[in-house]
This record gives structure tokens, sequence and C-alpha cells, in this order.
RNA sequence: GCUCCAUUAGCAUAGUGGCUAGUGCAUUCGACUUUCCAUCGAAAGACAAGGGUUCAAUUCCCUUAUGGAGUACCA
């Protein structure tokens, strides 16, 4: 085995990608950037009855779409292939022939009724059943029966499965990169299943197999496996192979309660758990991208959930390269870390800041396109959307923010708070708004600064009162009592258009 | 039940055998803005409990409590 770092990334493609999964994709992929490996996806599609069409594709473009490529992989190919694993069928079935000629293996022919028959009675007395060493020669396999009756039975097409061996007492001692030490008693450990009836073999088997054929380096993969690493590493020891090292990583528990996060405290709490939207007849799940939120803001939140750069860092905003820079698994933390959707809105903030007014332009005027069908203002004039976008982005958290935020500096108000109206549209002032229209007129320079200019001197000598004047004014262009400074509005919009506004509040209200 | 893992403020976390336990989000209050927005400033708020080890423990060890994961011919 060469020494060099090769990970791989390893999900089901039983449905859409959890938010969790993607958080262990990203870890694989940050600590193979960090020390120059290689990025593996393998497709785990042993279990033939959980397959779900289009999961695969969703996985790639799900990972496409956070710039996290991988180096080999289906489609792809690579020199280790194939990448999934059901086109590797052949391979598994030489590699149990081995284990079953070693001894640490061997066939069972208890049907999934029976064992669940003992299951149910264990139960009902408060026991677990558990299939190893203490009631093996109990039960139907090869080591209970002879090998005259074995044999009768494989040849008659009974079905059988194929059972790890394992061992009866002994402590072992396992090392995970992120928790340190474990010790384990092999003999609470029971007899896994390798090898399924279907001709399948279990994922105990196959990711063995796998990583060791792929040469992987190091397993970084979701808290949930730690009871199983005891398996794997006696699965390493009977093959004769030298083990990758492990790490697993902490779950990713639901926002409020306990648990780990799930699809429906998603739905519930309304944030998305997957990265891409995903439609099924039933229903359609949302997912990050679809619901505004930047790639890059994605990644970082998830990057920070479990890990932490460390050193009293108060660092949180990184860019990927930053990210591959300042990764470890040491760093990672042991401990559960509880999902923040408030935060992750908080990222995609802080990145939609970091972004020109160019770029966020040009994604809003998608937006813009479907709103304004039939405005008066402005169509594609992109210089305009500019002017909008850099007097509202600082109060922005999404791209489609800018439309409520900011409606109308492209249509006219149509109707207008009422709240806002009852509390600030006195009798007294329609008269205050009509002179305030001569006083607008009369200005010839209609840039922000020197209407304000205008206005206050106005204001000032007539003893009006700003509140007077410019919550009106405010109701009359916005519609509320919201929206940037004022004066800005009035030069983007210009000036017959905030006369115009204004006439026509003074007519409505 | 059994096995394994965890536990710093509402949440995410940093950190250390010994001076006032650091940061971000959220909260509260101020400033600015005559916008319950944004921005800026400030405040409040934590080492789960008990026992050791030690001159000294949030930090090391044990027990308890709480929580999580696994316990499938699923991954």
């Amino acid at each position: 085995m060469s020494n060099k770092v090769r990970v791989r990334f390893a999900p089901s493609p039983t449905g859409p990608l959890h938010i969790g999964g993607v958080r262990t994709a990203l870890f694989n992929y940050l600590f193979a950037k960090k020390h120059q490996g290689t990025f593996i996806l393998r497709i785990e599609d042993t279990d033939q009855n959980r397959y779900v069409e289009g999961a695969e594709n969703y996985i790639i473009e799900s990972l496409q779409w956070l710039h996290l490529p991988f180096d080999e992989g289906p489609t792809i190919g690579g020199n280790y292939g194939p990448y999934r694993q059901s086109e590797r069928k052949d391979i598994y079935k030489k590699y149990i022939d081995q284990l079953l000629h070693s001894g640490n293996a061997y066939y069972a022919f208890d049907t999934p009724e029976q064992l669940d028959f003992h299951r149910k009675s264990h139960e009902a007395k408060g026991e677990t059943f558990i299939y190893n060493w203490h009631n093996r020669l109990q039960l139907e396999n090869s080591l209970s029966l002879t090998t005259e009756e074995v044999k009768k039975r494989i040849d008659s097409g009974k079905k059988y499965v194929i059972r790890f061996k394992s061992p009866e007492n002994e402590t072992l001692i396992l090392n995970d990169i992120i928790r340190g030490e474990i010790k384990i008693d092999t003999h609470v450990l029971d007899d896994k299943i390798l090898f399924k009836s279907d001709g399948m073999p279990t994922y105990h088997l196959a990711n063995i197999v796998d990583d060791h054929l792929m040469e992987i380096s190091h397993v970084i993969r979701g808290e949930e496996w730690l009871p199983s690493l005891a398996l794997h590493v006696l699965l390493y020891r009977a093959f004769g192979w030298g083990a990758p090292e492990f790490a697993h990583l902490p779950l990713i528990l639901k926002p409020q309660g306990k648990g780990k996060l799930s699809k429906r405290d998603g739905d519930k709490m309304g944030f998305p758990v997957f990265p891409l939207a995903w439609k099924t007849e039933e229903s359609i799940s949302r997912g990050y991208r679809e619901d505004g939120y930047f790639p890059e803001a994605v990644v970082n939140m998830l990057a920070l959930l479990g890990w932490n750069e460390g050193d009293g860092t108060e660092k949180e905003i990184y860019s990927l390269e930053e990210l591959i820079k300042a990764f470890s698994l040491e760093h990672v933390s042991k401990a559960g870390a509880k999902f923040n959707p408030d935060k992750t809105k908080w990222f995609n903030q802080q990145y939609l800041q970091q972004k020109s007014d160019d770029e966020l332009a040009e994604m809003f005027q998608l937006i813009l396109n479907k709103k304004l069908e039939n405005s008066h203002l402005v169509k594609n004039d992109k210089e305009y959307v500019k002017r909008v976008i850099a007097l509202l982005k600082e109060r922005a958290t999404f791209v489609s923010d800018f439309w409520p935020l900011g409606s109308f500096f492209f249509i006219a108000p149509t109707s207008y708070d009422e709240k806002s109206v009852r509390k600030q549209w006195k009798e007294t002032t329609t008269q205050v708004m009509k002179e305030l229209i001569t006083v607008l007129k009369s200005a010839e320079d209609f840039s922000s600064s020197s209407i304000e200019n205008v206005v206050k001197d106005w204001i000032t000598t007539k003893e009006i009162g700003f509140g007077k004047v410019m919550q009106p004014l405010r109701i009359s262009l916005v519609g509320a009592l919201q929206g940037p400074h004022l004066f800005d509005i009035m030069e983007i919009i210009g000036k017959d258009e905030t006369i115009l506004r204004i006439e026509k509040a003074i007519d409505k209200l």
C-alpha cells in the first residue's frame, strides 16, 4: 500500500443526499486536498431493494454544485474501478470464498423468519438475541451441521447467507483519529452477515474489500459507523490486510430537542436539509440551491459543523481554499453538532455582502424579469439595477430579498401600509406635501445630497418638523416606512417619478 | 437491556493543571438613521453533579445523571 492519501465518499443511492452526508463528503474532500491526495466517489448500491432511480445523479450534481469535484468515481472512471458496488459483484465473491476457506466465515441457513422468532422470544424474556459464539452451534449453519448436510443444502438450492465468525474472547484496542483509543470486547460482537442470500455482499464486506482494493488510506465517515468499527478491523485482520486509519465524524443534531437532524425537522422549521431540491410523485423536498443559498455559504456553514480551526481563532468565513489549508481531523470535535438554520442564513448574508454589485445585479435580473412584466420604470437597465443593489445590499441575505426590499424602485406603490398611514398621514399632511412638490420642482440638481439640502432648508425655514415631512414622503414613495435613505431613493427614481408618486399619494390618501 | 460515544452560556465553539474562561449567532440596552431594517457600541449569560489525584482542576481519573448512536439478509 502506498502512503498516498486516498479517501472516499461512499453514499448509498437511496434518495437525496442528506446534509450530513454532504458534510462527510466535504470533510473527505478537504482532507484529501489538504494532503494532495485523491478524493473518490463510490456508490454503495448493494441493497437492491432500496435503490432509488436518479439518486446517483443527484449525488453527483450536488457535489458539482458545491464545487467538490471527485477525482475518481462513476461516470469519470479511474484506475480502481468500477466505482459502483453493484458492478463489483464478482470481486466480492472471490474474497468471501477466501474467508470461508480460512475459517473466518461460515454458511448459515437460518431463515429470516427463524431469526425473527429468536429475537422475539428473547425480547419477551428481556434478553437480546445475539448470533455469535455462545449459540452458533445450536443454530443452522456450517459449523453445527455436518459437511455432507451443508453440501446437500447448498446443492439443493437452499438459500443461505455467509456470516463472519467473530472471535470469542479478546479485547480489541481500536484507534480513531478523532476519539483516540476505543476498547471493545469481542464476546459482545455478533456474527454479522457478510453475504446476503441474494448474492450481494453487505456493506460490511463490500466496504472492506473496496477500501483495500482502492487503497483507501483514511476512512472518514459518520459516527453511526463507530459500533461497526470492531467488525471492520477484525475483517481486515481476517484477510491479512493492513487497515486504513479511521475517523468518525460527530452527528449533526436537530436544532431543537434531541436526536439527529432529519428531513422532518427541516419541513417543520422551514429550512432545507438537502443540497438540491428533490421531487417525487408525492412531494418536493426543498434544497439549498433552490432556496437561494450560495454554494460557498453552504460549504462554509457545513465545515464549521463539528470542526474549528482551533488556536482561539475568531475566523468564521472561509473560502474553500482556506478551508483546505486550515483543515485537520484533529480539530474535529467529538460531540454532536447542533444544526443552526439561522447561522446558515447569516453565512449566506456574509457571502452576499462580499459579492460585487455587478454580480448581484446579474442574478437579480433573472428575478426582475419575471416581476416586471408591466412596469413603466425599467426593464433591462443594468446600471439602474446596480445602483439599486448598492443601496439594498447591506440589508439583504438572499438575492431574492432585493425584490421585497426594493420593489418600489421598479414599480410605484399600488397600496400604502395602513398602519403607517394612520400614524403618519395627518390632516395637514396633504398641504405639506403639496408645498413639497413645489419645492422639489424648483430643484435643478436632483442628486441625493442636493435635494436633501433643499428639502432640509425648506423644513427649517418653514418650521414644519422633520417627521411631518419625511414620514409621509416615505409612504408616498415606498408605500411603507421602510427602505434605504429617502433622498437616495429620490435620486434613483428621478424627479418626475418622485413628484408623480407624491401626487398620487395626495390623491389617494 | 447490551455495546460504544458524548456533555463549556439559548445555540455553535475556543481554551488552560494556577491570574477577570475567549469568539460568533441569538437576546437586552444604547448610538446612528425621525425606517421595530442595516451598521456601530455596550450589557447579560457557561465549564452537568458528586467523589478522588494534586499545593492547585473546567482541564487528569472514577461514579452518577442526561443525551446520542448502534444493536437488520439497510447503509
